[in-house]
DNA sequence: TATTTTATTGCGAATATGTTGCAATAATAC
DNA sequence: GTATTATTGCAACATATTCGCAATAAAATA
């Protein structure tokens, strides 16, 4: 299953890749200039996350936001699990460069972690 | 708004007392001997979660669980926030007795958190 | 005990998020 | 330029959760 590039994964992966946050479904077709239908906003959105060029978070509210994949200070470096932070006051989820380690009991395995802390944020607080 | 006692709560709260696992609305409506609907039992839980006797965790698959607060060895001990193991394999959620350690950036605020990682349990290792 | 107050419940409908099938479109390979 | 098939838009679907409202039933009161 090759890639295409299309206007539609262009527009969203440069929206991605110039936010500093991670946006849901409705964020990016609100922000979008053109108008991207929202059964393909989410299946771009998927591919991107199969690709790994994006990871997928979901919050709190249930909704499944999404991030560029490097955008730590050190882009070479692999990305592993990290701590995200949502802000109720201004309703945004960015990554926080603090890796999840967490030492689990004998027997189990990490595949993957959904780690979101909530409160206020530097700009808000 | 004081508190009542009915059968539906008692049932509820027995269910998850009784349970190791952190329970979803409809999990919780099988798992019952008496056949209670679907908004009481998220209304029972919210109410139980208002009051502290439960805390919610939000899974990777967007949906609620539900547990009991105090269940670590040390039950006297406030329940600070803790990671949780979703099973991929048995598809259960419990909580893990490791607190949420994690410095955040300064001007940073947490007030909630929400761990939840995946993988295999013991019991399906 | 009988009555009143109002928290709780059940029902149906509404809302929201995310996915899927299918036909039409368009990017890429030839 | 033509053929192949990934991508898109649309509508419908699935599921989780909430909400309004009337009926019920705990608890308080007389």
């Amino acid at each position: 299953m090759n890639r295409r590039n299309t206007p539609t994964k262009e527009a969203v992966l440069n929206l991605l890749m110039n936010s500093r946050k991670a946006l849901s479904q409705d964020a990016i077709e609100r922000q979008l200039d053109i108008e991207i239908n929202r059964a393909t906003i989410y299946r771009v959105l998927n591919r991107f996350c199969e690709d790994g060029i994006v990871h997928k978070i979901v919050a709190e509210d249930g909704k499944q936001y999404f991030a560029i994949c490097k955008k730590c200070e050190n882009p070479q470096e692999v990305i592993q699990h990290h701590f995200h932070f949502r802000c109720l006051s201004c309703d945004t989820i960015e990554c926080l460069q603090v890796p999840v380690e967490c030492s689990v009991p004998n027997g189990y395995e990490v595949q993957n972690a959904n780690c979101v802390l909530t409160g206020t944020c530097n700009d808000c607080s």
